[in-house]
DNA sequence: AAAGGATATTTGCGTTTGCATATGTTGTGA
DNA sequence: TCACAACATATGCAAACGCAAATATCCTTT
């Protein structure tokens, strides 16, 4: 059947044909590298994602952000915990619901957050070097199908 | 240098504009799902990572791996270690260089391989959906310019 | 051929992660 | 109204993580 020797040229590109892995290789480096300025300001990529979040919209629920950010609910938990330790965001219980949360980003955050922008921004650019517009935007279209693929249509 | 250069689009950015965001949210997916599967089989996704790596082609050095996967040498060591005792890849003394390992994979770790890939190409069917075989080129294509930006020309 | 630097991997240690579970809150049926 | 299921979030705990430093090996220089 099959009794491949392995071990073939490791210069060859066998590994690159899979879409998820490069988009894993490609995103994992992208994140290290804004996680090297990150660090320089006292947050973490997991800290960023989430103001990031917030900034464009906030009133979230833990849930939903969770879901937007693709992190546990536990972990969210904690991360807040410490975001609002900074006086980055804020849990305010003025809801509707006394079991949801609704989050805010506080003043101090959105400063935060538009000065990490262009380092986010930046390397969205250099990721981009020599792409078109309309490449760019074929891209786009490409990543909103795949999210689209994997939103369970049918499921509790 | 302005302090406060005007930000570009600031106000108008938004996250699902942006492509390193979308790819973490469709990559972030993708690994869940994965995970799920594998955790049945009590491997984690980064374990799957080694495997799926050294498959394809072993007696890569640690920090070959590390490049490939995207893992710091200190998590990988840790990882491997793991992955020995449970003799999925080993370690080989056998290198012209005393100070590099040889990671091999196992029988027993190429067997689960084969046993945990129907699960991955099952999730990258399932993201690809509606996809044409023209349109996954496309992708592919773009993921190794992407690639290409982000290594280092020639620094560090 | 010995000393010192370079390179590859491992390990010490404090932090973070996430599963399972606890806590607190709302909704529902008797 | 009272118990109790359903839900949102928080927390205990063990494992995983990653930086920095240690260890081990190789390579150069003299």
């Amino acid at each position: 059947m099959r009794k491949k020797a392995a071990i073939a040229g490791l210069e060859s590109y066998s590994l690159d044909d899979s879409i998820p892995y490069m988009m894993n290789r490609v995103a994992g480096r992208l994140n290290r590298s804004l996680e090297d300025d990150l660090q320089k300001l006292g947050v973490t990529f997991q800290h960023w994602r989430v103001l990031a979040v917030l900034a464009r919209g906030d009133g979230l629920s833990i849930a939903d952000l969770s879901a937007y950010a693709v992190v546990p609910h536990s972990t969210l938990s904690r991360l807040l915990t410490r975001l609002e330790g900074d006086k980055l965001v804020q849990r305010s219980g003025e809801t509707p619901d006394g079991r949801t949360a609704r989050l805010l980003i506080t003043a101090r955050g959105r400063k935060l957050y538009e000065r990490i922008l262009p380092l986010a921004t930046g390397w969205r650019d250099e990721v981009l070097v020599g792409f078109s517009a309309d490449e760019k935007q074929v891209l786009l279209g490409f990543l909103r199908r795949m999210l689209k693929n994997l939103e369970t249509p049918a499921d509790s």
